[in-house]
DNA sequence: CTCAAAATATGAGATATCTCATATTATTAA
DNA sequence: TTAATAATATGAGATATCTCATATTTTGAG
């Protein structure tokens, strides 16, 4: 983790303004944290001390059980907010946040601003949305994964990480954020490469039939 | 449903005073409902004119998709809001809220409360927490639901609505909020009985090794 | 009270998904 | 470069869960 001073915080702070975000002048305290990619965010059951916003990079929010158990439980981007939970909430389990590709975060400590955040109406306004957008994100997810198949929710998938046509994620990591062994997502992978519709290129796969991926995410839709 | 008028109307405000809760003087156009069990207060897919806040009762949050399958995503107790959704995002599906009790709520018009309310600090920042323990609740069941069989599920499940030592859930409600089948319900139930853990009593289960289903929760518990 | 609808109950076969074992290939740190 | 580690890959058997069929009991409206 590296902290930006002088120059380089500067021409962050100018060149990624959030002063629309807040009622009052937020930039005195700031930090900018920069992370690489694999390094944790932070290290879950271990309570942070910042409020961060993402302005560059991609994370994943983790959760182990005891048992071993992994949940990739979403994937966090830039202009989202980190530690909102232990911002609200004094009892809270903290979820482990890994970043994915290097990310640079303003960081506000808690301590300066904790009490002026909590009382400013802008601020809390954009929060609401913020977490109503993922409290429902979570229930799509939750019962889609209890009324469907893994055929359906990995079509889903594809089609919104497909890159021009190619699917390119890592199974390691799909997994978890799926919530199926390695297995199962290799052999419903490999029935959709039979079903042709897929096509595997080297460590990836090129979408074939589109509408055929697309028709099995269509029951994922409500009524 | 029932509208409360003058001195029933009075009484509840008067009762059940939500004046904390806000930064301005909220009575004056609120209203006060009454819905039987089983009614919807919300129709699913058709968005509500109301913001609500319960003050007696429970209900229940329902989502169904094109295939018939129904999804219970929660339950909603008193004090807590309904509508929320609505009243901060333009775009939301709105899915169906049934009271499962006889169910008593303030109402407030979004054209009269909108606009102040999403302005007020000191009501934002309860639903701000309100907001956040629910996201965080739904993404524990989504990764519980993906890591754990029923059994260890149900066993929580039976624990934290058991009425002194009885669980009495109602099976089609309670397959639905799991999100199995009610034959697979029934057939963990079976195997709880056979394990001595529950023994049934007419149409309930008693508890009688409350240690061992408690035992099966201790895994979904995070490291 | 009566009848239809809802809820409970159980069996049997199908399938979605998991676990474990084992190999190969890619990536990373020393 | 090398060696360890992580990721990919595949097979085979186990099990969690589903679907469908059917019967009985309870509940609620008229």
């Amino acid at each position: 983790m590296k902290i930006y001073k002088g120059e380089k915080k500067r021409q962050y702070v100018t060149n990624h303004s959030i002063v629309h975000l807040f009622s009052f002048p937020i930039e005195e305290h700031i930090e900018v944290h920069e992370y690489e990619r694999d390094e944790w965010i932070i290290q879950e059951d271990r309570r942070p001390n910042y409020l961060f916003y993402v302005i560059e990079g991609k994370a994943k929010i983790y959760v182990t059980y005891q048992n071993g158990k992994v949940s990739l439980l979403n994937f966090i981007n830039a202009d989202e907010y980190i530690g909102e939970m232990e911002l609200l909430n004094d009892v809270y389990y903290t979820k482990g946040i890994q970043a994915s590709t290097k990310t640079i975060c303003f960081a506000f400590p808690f301590h300066r601003y904790r009490d002026r955040l909590l009382e400013d109406a802008k601020f809390l306004r954009e929060l609401t949305k913020f977490l109503s957008v993922k409290a429902t994100n979570m229930a799509a997810k939750y019962s889609q994964s209890l009324a469907f198949p893994l055929e359906n929710r990995l079509a889903d998938f594809i089609l919104q990480t497909a890159d021009r046509g190619v699917y390119k994620e890592k199974h390691v990591t799909v997994c978890d954020y799926l919530g199926v062994s390695y297995r199962h997502l290799l052999h419903v992978l490999t029935q959709f490469c039979e079903k042709n519709y897929l096509e595997k290129e080297g460590r990836n796969y090129r979408i074939k039939q589109y509408d055929s991926l697309y028709s099995l995410t269509e029951v994922l839709k409500n009524k």
